[in-house]
DNA sequence: GGTATTTGACCTGA
DNA sequence: TCAGGTCAAATACC
């Protein structure tokens, strides 16, 4: 849709978030036709996932929108985070094509061993999850630290690409309970790297009959039950270990500004599990397990995860299961 | 030998 | 002042 649609006075950026919006009902539509049409789920069922990556991008490119908008201290880059599948390496943006100026004085700000700038406004995301995420990304440990009042460490990684792309994206992973095992995952930034191991994928559990959850219809403000929402992906699967909690005990966590929730955390791209044991499990401590995959909930602004006594709140405050 | 992880030190911000 | 986040040298692993 064109922007001369839009009333003049609008202010460019809110009329770019309307259009980004409008793109994504006329997606959510045709998701909802395909939704009708089981059969024709199964004979393509890349153009489901197709649909819904496009949905999930525009969410992020409103988000960015919006975020540049607020004047948030992170540019919005283009090629953070979400790729459609459909576009190819040569038609993203180059790395280079990133402000250099940004990772330069970024690079400048952290001269002196420990001297770091505590990006207080970055993007960021945190989860909940019974199990560990497999996020598709390289990850390096880079630090790991006791936290007060905590029986576990945390552990701290940043993007492999760090040095040779600049991408400053980092996330922190800290086991908060035993039994079940339940660790916070927290992303910081946002992933201005191209270097996604694995193509993404959503993977759902097979349907539970006794699994009542849902999931949000964007269009209708109504909720698509869990055995619909397989029979989107019916080619999704699920994999975890004997004993393993079921994804279906995994939970989201509310911590954003906005009243935004999907499977897609745009810095890490889809929520995804792999066959392969994922590197970070071998290197800390508490990673003995395999991964399964979590809820994103992201966030443009600041979250304290810390001062929000999530960890002993109740999650069953505010979550989705799958 | 190259790469990844560990861990103590250092620095920032509350 | 102190908890948390990051750096970088030392160490481990392949």
């Amino acid at each position: 849709m064109e922007s001369s649609s839009w009333p003049e006075s609008l202010p460019s950026n809110r009329i770019k978030a309307m259009q980004e919006l409008t793109k994504g009902q006329v997606l959510t539509n045709n998701l909802h036709e395909m939704i009708g049409q089981p059969e024709k789920i199964e004979s393509d069922i890349k153009s489901v996932n197709g649909v819904v990556v496009q949905i999930l991008g525009m969410f992020d490119n409103t988000l960015s929108i919006m975020d540049s908008s607020n004047l948030i201290s992170e540019p919005h880059n283009p090629i953070n985070g979400f790729r459609p599948p459909n576009i190819k390496d040569d038609q993203m943006p180059k790395v280079s094509e990133v402000s250099d100026e940004s990772i330069k004085t970024k690079t400048l700000m952290k001269k002196k061993k420990g001297c770091y700038n505590k990006r207080k406004n970055a993007w960021t995301s945190t989860n909940v999850t019974f199990d560990l995420i497999d996020d598709g990304y390289a990850w390096r440990k880079y630090g790991q630290k006791t936290i007060l009042n905590s029986k576990h460490q945390r552990n701290y990684f940043r993007c492999s690409h760090k040095f040779e792309q600049g991408c400053q994206a980092t996330k922190q992973v800290q086991k908060i309970n035993d039994k079940p095992s339940k660790y916070k995952i927290t992303y910081n930034g946002r992933h201005t790297c191209n270097n996604l191991q694995r193509s993404p994928q959503i993977i759902v559990e097979t349907p539970n009959p006794s699994d009542n959850s849902i999931l949000i219809n964007f269009e209708t403000n109504t909720f698509i039950e869990n055995n619909k929402v397989n029979t989107c992906f019916p080619s999704m699967e699920h994999t975890h270990k004997e004993g393993f909690p079921s994804l279906g005990h995994l939970k989201c966590e509310e911590v954003s500004s906005y009243d935004y929730h999907t499977l897609w955390d745009p810095t890490v791209g889809l929520s995804q599990v792999s066959s392969k044991s994922m590197p970070m499990m071998s290197y800390g401590q508490d990673y003995e397990e395999m991964v399964s995959p979590g809820v994103f909930s992201s966030t443009c602004s600041t979250y304290d995860y810390e001062n929000d006594a999530t960890e002993g709140r109740d999650l069953d405050d505010f979550f989705f299961d799958f």
